[in-house]
DNA sequence: CCATTAAGATACT
DNA sequence: AGTATCTTAATGG
């Protein structure tokens, strides 16, 4: 066992990076030996609605935009993964064994690990960081829905534009981001004109500056 | 060039 | 805020 290497090294090294002050060293071994490694392109859907799931995944490298959708296909983002996140409601689909209540597409080109639930009750009891992660990770979605709620019903659409495009900016690290009026709209669960509208409201207040297909951010 | 599509404008709900 | 409709501008073949 001393030279054999069971896993992939790019990814062990992922891991150690995110996770080596977290996790066990051992609890890090086992995840690379039982975790499969895939890539994604930008814009894939890895997970829809009504979709049973039986792995869990998690980020090592790129985002992952969460969203949910009513009976009429209309869509809401509710959050983003980032590296060394997972996502809870799936956490909560694959232990209930559930169908998937939301959809999952890739943010930017994306790794992702994913792990069979049946390791996950094992770690659950032998490893106690397992334990402490999954719970933290419940616990901060948990709040990030919440903010959102809390955002998508007291807030004015402005707000909520002023906050997409900054969460936006933060995830992919840049402040020009690639994107259009109706791709907001459709994230939001708004409309293209309205949007439209409050773009043109802030850029007539120097917060931002536009071309087509790209917003700047201005104020930062 | 022209077709397509993003974004702006205006008016009405 | 949201819808409908029209106009204008950018982009890629």
């Amino acid at each position: 066992m001393s030279s054999f290497i069971p896993f992939d090294i790019h990814c062990y090294q992922k891991l150690l990076a995110k996770f080596q002050d977290v996790f066990e060293p051992e609890l890090i071994n086992e995840i690379c030996e039982s975790g499969k490694l895939r890539s994604f392109d930008r814009d894939e859907i890895l997970m829809d609605i009504g979709m049973v799931i039986n792995e869990m995944p998690l980020v090592i490298s790129g985002s992952v935009k969460i969203m949910t959708e009513d009976d009429q296909g209309d869509e809401l983002l509710l959050y983003y993964l980032e590296l060394g996140d997972t996502c809870a409601i799936t956490l909560n689909c694959c232990t209930q064994q559930q169908k998937s209540s939301i959809k999952a597409i890739t943010e930017e080109s994306c790794e992702l690990l994913f792990i069979p639930i049946n390791k996950m009750d094992d770690w659950m009891v032998r490893y106690k960081s397992w334990r402490a992660f999954v719970l933290g990770s419940y616990n901060l979605r948990l709040n990030e829905m919440l903010q959102s709620i809390d955002h998508l019903v007291f807030h004015s659409m402005e707000d909520r534009v002023i906050k997409y495009l900054s969460d936006k900016a933060g995830i992919s690290k840049s402040n020009s981001l690639k994107i259009t009026h109706s791709q907001i709209a459709n994230d939001l669960h708004s409309s293209r004109v309205v949007i439209s509208r409050i773009m043109k409201k802030l850029e007539r207040e120097n917060k931002i500056e536009q071309r087509r297909n790209l917003v700047m951010m201005l104020d930062v």
